[in-house]
RNA sequence: AGCGGUAUCGUCUAGUGGUUAGGACGGCAGAUUCUCAUUCUGCAAACACGGGUUCAAUUCCCGUUACCGCCGCCA
């Protein structure tokens, strides 16, 4: 069997969307299953939309999530360079050679006479097809046009080649995710291959970077099945060999719409700032469409590599649940070890003056705030009252402190707290006492730990008390549960 | 409009010509805890509809409906 090569080619015209993320995996699944290659192709035909910024980002993010490349453009290969607009002067050779055996033609049509054509068809409720006008052109009609100024693009001739490969207009062709697949191509116009300014669309180009690469089977987005057809068509009439085709269902939105910001975040960076692992992000993205035979979800790339079969995929679309993604994401940040964690949630504690705290302190604090945390970035939150000397209370706070009740318990505190020896085992000792000191008066044991809780954090709810009384130390505490005696 | 694709709990999915249709997230209830959360236990929740084929259809076929996609000198 020939050498697997996949390939992820994504066009530089914004940061890497989670979609993609999601198309690059299977290929790279599918190619670590195979001992493939795996290959990123930079599709920036359309300089006006690329950026070096986009670019580096895709680079980044597909590091990130740990989608590393054998041949790419920064790590080239045999087949480069794997940026298009570097490729530029490779298309045309191919581009005569279709004209020179008649598969394509030159179109003089302006910009106006297609939009006419266009309009007159969605008047009539037509489906558009090129009219090929200009098929048949003579060289005196086409010295004419020329004469006049105008730029000819290249056309396909859909028909032509169809009739020449196949027995009648219907093409079809074996999807390995969707099985069996077919269109009349009789219903596909004759579509450019090359623009008026020289440059080649994504139709020809996508077919002479695949076909020089040597990539075996192209796996995308079912949004290209109609591309599909047209790119068999030519490397049919090129006489080259036709990869397989794999097209994956789309990721949509919770509303069924397509997964755009108003949603959330889109691109694997803005995830990855709002505080999600990449490991929960390409875990949770490969079990859209896919599914572990074991029944075990949670699984690194390198796992599911092992488990996974292409024609397994499911085919249809799946819609992107942010919820299932977070409880996701709060699982791997449990799993992680003490000093990956702290590492991963310092950016999230620039706000702070981490010098307010010893080490020791500083690694308790993390440890007592880490359960709950969904998100890396709801540690800044988290931590907020172990910084600063006053208490920022919330609304429920101040309620909670004010009550006589709680007043009543912080009375009692205070002096007794400061005869306490402030260790850790001691604490637990001390407060587990007071509280049922106060049960015995008939105030439950969550109340009095509230009043104390709202004194020292100016919240009702938080971390594990005797852990935040350590961290804060006896001093702080006592200041702040003075204070907010009335 | 045309063409193509898809259809199992709200969501991601497993599965089968005869199953109590399974799991996960979410939801609800309970237990644990100093609070929130975590954790644990339990519960509710699905084969889109209509025709066939068959002893039997969620499973196979056809149609309907719904949804998604495509119809660019964008990629």
């Amino acid at each position: 069997m020939e050498e697997v090569r996949v390939r992820i080619a994504p066009s530089p015209s914004g940061n890497l969307h989670i979609g993609t993320a999601r198309t690059a995996l299977f290929n790279y699944l599918f190619a670590k299953k195979n001992n493939g290659k795996f290959i990123l192709r930079i599709e920036d035909t359309d300089a006006e939309r690329t950026s070096q910024e986009y670019i580096d980002n895709i680079f980044d993010s597909l590091k990130a999530l740990g989608l590393n490349w054998d041949e790419g453009p920064d790590v080239g290969g045999p087949y480069g360079p794997y940026t298009q607009s570097k490729r530029f002067d490779i298309y045309p050779k191919y581009i005569q050679k279709l004209l020179d055996a008649g598969y394509a033609y030159e179109c003089f049509c302006t910009p106006e006479e297609l939009e006419a054509e266009k309009a007159e068809a969605h008047a009539n409720k037509k489906p558009y097809v090129y009219s090929r006008k200009c098929v048949n052109l003579t060289e005196e009609e086409k010295e004419k046009l020329r004469a006049e100024g105008r730029k000819p693009a290249i056309r396909f001739n859909v028909q032509k080649a169809q009739h020449a490969f196949h027995d009648s207009s219907i093409l079809t062709f074996d999807d390995i995710v969707k099985g069996h697949l077919h269109m009349d191509t009789s219903l596909i116009g004759d579509f450019v291959i090359q623009k008026s300014n020289g440059a080649p669309t994504y139709n020809f180009a996508v077919v002479i970077d695949d076909m020089l690469m040597k990539i075996s089977h192209v796996i995308r987005g079912e949004d290209h099945i109609s591309n599909t057809y047209k790119q068999i068509l030519i490397y049919e009439a090129l006489g080259a060999e036709v990869p397989k085709f794999g097209h994956l269902g789309m990721i949509l939105a919770p509303d069924r719409s397509k997964l755009s910001k108003r949603h959330g975040a889109t691109a694997v960076s803005d995830f990855v700032k709002e505080g999600y692992l990449t490991e929960a992000l390409i875990n949770f993205v490969a079990l859209l469409g896919w599914s572990p035979s074991d029944g075990q979800e949670i699984k690194t790339v390198d796992e599911i590599a092992k488990d996974f079969r292409i024609n397994e995929i499911s085919s249809s679309n799946s819609i992107f649940e942010y919820d299932k993604l977070k409880w996701m994401n709060s699982h791997y940040i449990k799993m992680l070890p003490f000093d990956e964690l702290k590492k991963r949630l310092m950016p999230y504690l620039e706000k702070y003056d981490l010098s307010e705290l010893t080490p020791q302190q500083f690694d308790k604090m993390i440890e007592i705030t880490r359960e709950p945390l969904v998100l890396l970035s709801d540690i800044t939150d988290a931590v907020e009252y172990f910084f600063g000397e006053d208490v920022h209370y919330d609304k429920k706070g101040e309620d909670t402190v004010n009550t006589e009740v709680s007043q009543n318990v912080l009375k009692d505190f205070v002096p007794k707290a400061e005869s306490w020896e402030w260790t850790d085992e001691n604490l637990h000792q001390k407060l587990e006492q007071f509280r049922a000191d106060w049960k015995e008066k008939g105030v439950k044991p969550k109340v009095t730990m509230w009043a104390i809780r709202a004194a020292v954090t100016g919240r009702t709810c938080g971390a594990d008390m005797v852990g935040i009384l350590d961290v804060i130390g006896k001093d702080k505490t006592l200041r702040r549960a003075k204070k907010a005696i009335k």
